[in-house]
DNA sequence: TCGGCTC
C-alpha cells in the first residue's frame, strides 16, 4: 500500500550541487513486506543520472542504499545466486561499482537466515540492509529478486531510444551524497561469475597501494583478519584471530609468505575429505584506506 | 514485535 510514502517525502534534499528545483524524478515504485520489515524500492532519476534506491524500514529504523542503475543487474545477479545456492555453498561476495562497494553476507541467528548488504562508499558511512531468507519460496530473498527484477526490467523501457545507456562513471549521483568518483578507471565486475578475490589479485599492484588491504574469513566463532602493513623493518601480513573480545596475531614478513602458501595448501590437501563441502569461509576484501 | 550488522 502506499507505495510512495516511502519515496520522496524523507529528509534527501535532491541535487545538492544542483541548486533549487527537486529533480528526482520517480520511475519505478515497489514495496516489499517481509516479516516485520518494509522495503522499498525507488527507481529515481535526477539530471545527474539513474539510480536505486532500497530502504529497509522497520518501526525503528530505517536504512537506506544506492544502487547506480547499471548496478542493478549486479543485484539481480547476486540475489539468484543466493536464492539459487544451496545452503551449503553460499559464500560472501562483494560487488564493486565505481567507488562503491557492496558487501553481501549471510548470517543466521536464532530469528533465522539472513542476507546483510552493506554499501561501503568513500564519502558515506556504511549503510546496511538485512534482507530476511523468508519462510517461504515467495517471500523473502525470492520477493526481493522479483522485485529486482521487475525493477531491471522496467528500467530497461525508461531507455531512450536515440540514447544507449553508456551507464557509466557519467552518471553521478549526489541525492544522498552517493559519492562516485568522476574519472575513475572504470572497474565493471567482470562477467557472471563474481568473485571475491577481485581487488587484490592484481598482479602488478604497487607496494605503496597495498598497505591497508585487509581480508576477514569466518570459521565457526572465529574471524581472522588478514591485514597488510609495513614498517621500518618492511612489509608484512598481519593474522589477527579475533573470538568474542580476545584477540591475538601474528606477524608474517613477506618473505615468509608464499612457504606459509605452501604449507597451508599441504594441509589442505591432506585433510581434503573432512573439509570438503565446506565452503563456510566468508571472505571479503576491504579496499585500503583512501588517503 | 521481533532481529541480525563492527578488529
Amino acid at each position: 500500500m502506499e507505495a510512495n510514502s516511502g519515496g520522496g517525502a524523507e529528509g534527501g534534499r535532491a541535487a545538492t550541487g544542483g541548486g533549487g528545483g527537486g529533480s528526482d524524478v520517480e520511475l519505478v515504485s515497489r514495496t516489499l513486506q517481509v516479516e516485520h520489515k518494509l522495503f522499498y524500492f525507488d527507481l529515481k532519476e535526477n539530471p545527474r543520472g539513474r539510480y536505486l534506491k532500497i530502504s529497509e524500514k522497520t518501526s525503528a529504523t530505517r536504512s537506506t542504499i544506492i544502487v547506480p542503475s547499471f548496478g542493478i543487474s549486479w543485484f539481480l545477479d547476486l540475489f539468484n545466486y543466493y536464492v539459487n545456492s544451496e545452503e551449503h555453498e553460499l559464500f560472501s561476495k562483494e560487488l564493486q561499482l565505481d567507488s562503491k562497494v557492496f558487501y553481501f553476507d549471510i548470517g543466521e541467528n536464532r530469528r533465522g537466515r539472513f542476507l546483510k548488504v552493506s554499501e561501503a562508499s568513500v564519502s558515506r558511512n556504511r549503510s546496511t540492509i538485512i534482507v530476511p531468507a523468508g519462510s517461504s519460496p515467495d517471500e523473502g530473498w525470492a520477493a526481493f529478486r522479483n522485485i529486482l527484477a521487475e525493477i531491471h526490467e522496467a528500467s530497461g523501457l525508461f531507455v531512450m531510444p536515440n540514447k544507449k545507456p553508456s551507464d557509466g562513471q557519467e552518471h553521478l549521483v549526489d541525492d544522498v551524497g552517493a559519492g562516485f568518483i568522476p574519472g575513475h578507471g572504470s572497474q565493471q565486475p567482470s562477467s557472471s561469475e563474481h568473485n571475491v578475490d577481485r581487488s587484490v589479485d592484481s598482479t602488478g599492484q604497487e607496494e605503496t597501494g597495498m598497505t591497508g588491504v585487509s581480508k576477514v574469513i569466518r570459521a565457526d566463532q572465529k574471524r581472522f583478519f588478514f591485514d597488510l602493513g609495513n614498517n621500518n623493518r618492511g612489509h608484512f601480513l598481519r593474522i589477527s584471530e579475533v573470538a568474542g573480545s580476545d584477540r591475538s596475531s601474528i606477524i608474517l614478513p613477506l618473505s615468509g609468505l608464499k612457504q606459509f602458501h605452501e604449507v597451508i595448501g599441504h594441509f589442505v590437501e591432506i585433510t581434503k575429505d573432512k573439509i570438503e563441502g565446506m565452503t563456510g569461509a566468508n571472505v571479503r576484501t576491504v579496499d585500503p584506506p583512501q588517503r
